[in-house]
RNA sequence: AGGGCUAUCGCCAAGCGGUAAGGCACAGGACUUUGACUCCUGCAUUCCGUUGGUUCGAAUCCAACUAGCCCUG
């Protein structure tokens, strides 16, 4: 019987994802990760993950499963490789996705080892996306349901990685996931999706940042395309490309973040069409249809998580890549990440630099 | 201290006698395993600079006053 390590999360999609391997027979040893600490305040904040009660969800789940079940503290590397990574990221002006971060270092990597070092051949997670062996090669596949589909957040998995991870609601939609754990009696049936910064339960990144490094952000000026002063900002990590609330100005018409600059601790603001650009660079691509590409590849790809995707060319370059949209793409934002898609696989992706 | 103009929500701004548009900002919500975007709701319960007047009825007309701006000394 094959040993599956499962991350369970003590929400409804790990341990759905847990119930569907115990029926498929595998021998199953559930793991959640303790990824943060929270402040007293935050402790029992819903739209975290991470919490005693989600602790306890998890266990009791495991229990019912009838299954070992166990804590594993990776807050060291969730810093490490999480949080600290994410502040930089804001302090060099960029808008970073530590969701990404986290599969990538915490789930796939982390994760894994233990799952290694337990005896188990894999790793198994709530995901929606699926994995298919062609060849000899692993594919990441959009899950089957495109709403739900989280693909775009598993990019960074390498081959080795993909050969030892199941996701067991592929196939699934939210609904029917949802339906298992109502029917198994699980106590987080109707638990409320995670949603935001899982380590910032209050959603005020730039006063976590703050509060984390002890360092003031400078306020400068708010100007437009033409360099005329419009107003004073309250520090670069406040603002993101695309931004448009919270900008504090009163004005005819909407205004929108167009870029940061560092240099001058200028944030510089634009109209929504100015917006739009067709070619974005990116970096540090993790390819998966292949070991590499040399020749340019067409494909949809996606900004954002959200976003659904454009046509698109890619030209390799080096680990990174130029991409030329067929259309102008809105608000291409610097350490957020590009996905690129062949239908419903997943070719590969990298991370938006910053020009 | 001569002449002219303007004075409506925190900001911009409709309204031109018939009982206060809209935008920005702000607040809350939806969406969402990131940040944004987007969407929905709320936001001058009739002192529309002040005080009088004309009207059945005025933010809308008149007068005075106050404030700011501009031009002429």
């Amino acid at each position: 019987m094959k040993k599956v390590l499962v991350a369970m999360s003590g929400g409804v999609d790990s341990s759905v994802a847990a119930y569907c391997l115990k029926e498929q027979g595998y021998e199953l040893l559930g793991v959640t990760m303790r990824l943060h600490d929270y402040g007293e305040s935050f402790q029992e904040e819903e739209n975290s993950c991470c919490t005693t009660r989600d602790m306890e969800d998890a266990g009791k789940v495991a229990d019912m499963l009838g299954f070992p079940f166990e804590a594993a503290d990776y807050k060291a590397d969730f810093k490490e490789k999480v949080i600290r990574p994410f502040i930089q990221a804001y302090e060099n002006c960029e808008t970073p996705n530590p969701c990404v971060e986290c599969n990538r270092y915490l789930k796939f990597e982390g994760l894994y080892r233990k799952a290694k070092e337990s005896g188990c051949e894999y790793v198994a997670t709530g995901h929606y996306a699926r994995i298919e062996e062609k060849d000899g090669r692993y594919l990441l596949k959009r899950a089957k349901t495109l709403a739900k589909d989280q693909s775009y957040v598993l990019y960074s998995l390498n081959q080795e990685q993909l050969a030892h991870t199941l996701f067991p609601l592929g196939e699934y939609k939210k609904e029917e996931t949802r339906q298992i754990a109502q029917e198994q009696g699980f106590l987080n049936a109707k638990k409320q999706d995670s949603q935001d910064i899982c380590f910032i339960p209050d959603g005020d990144y730039a006063a976590f940042i703050q509060r984390t490094t002890g360092k003031e952000y400078p306020p400068g000026d708010f100007v437009d395309t033409k360099g005329n002063v419009l107003g004073t900002h309250k520090g670069l990590i406040h603002y993101t490309i695309g931004q448009r609330r919270g900008l504090g100005l009163a004005l005819p018409a909407p205004l929108y973040v167009k870029e940061l600059d560092p240099e001058k601790n200028q944030v510089i603001l634009c109209s929504n069409e100015e917006l739009f650009q067709r070619e974005v660079t990116v970096g540090e691509i993790n390819w998966i249809m292949r070991d590499s590409y040399k020749e340019p590849v067409r494909a949809m790809v996606k900004l954002r998580y959200a976003h659904k995707g454009g046509a698109a060319t890619i030209y390799p370059e080096g680990d990174g890549a130029k991409i030329v949209f067929d259309e102008p793409q809105r608000a291409v934002t610097p350490g957020q990440s590009a996905v690129f898609y062949d239908g419903d696989y997943v070719i590969g992706g990298g991370k938006i630099i910053r020009k």
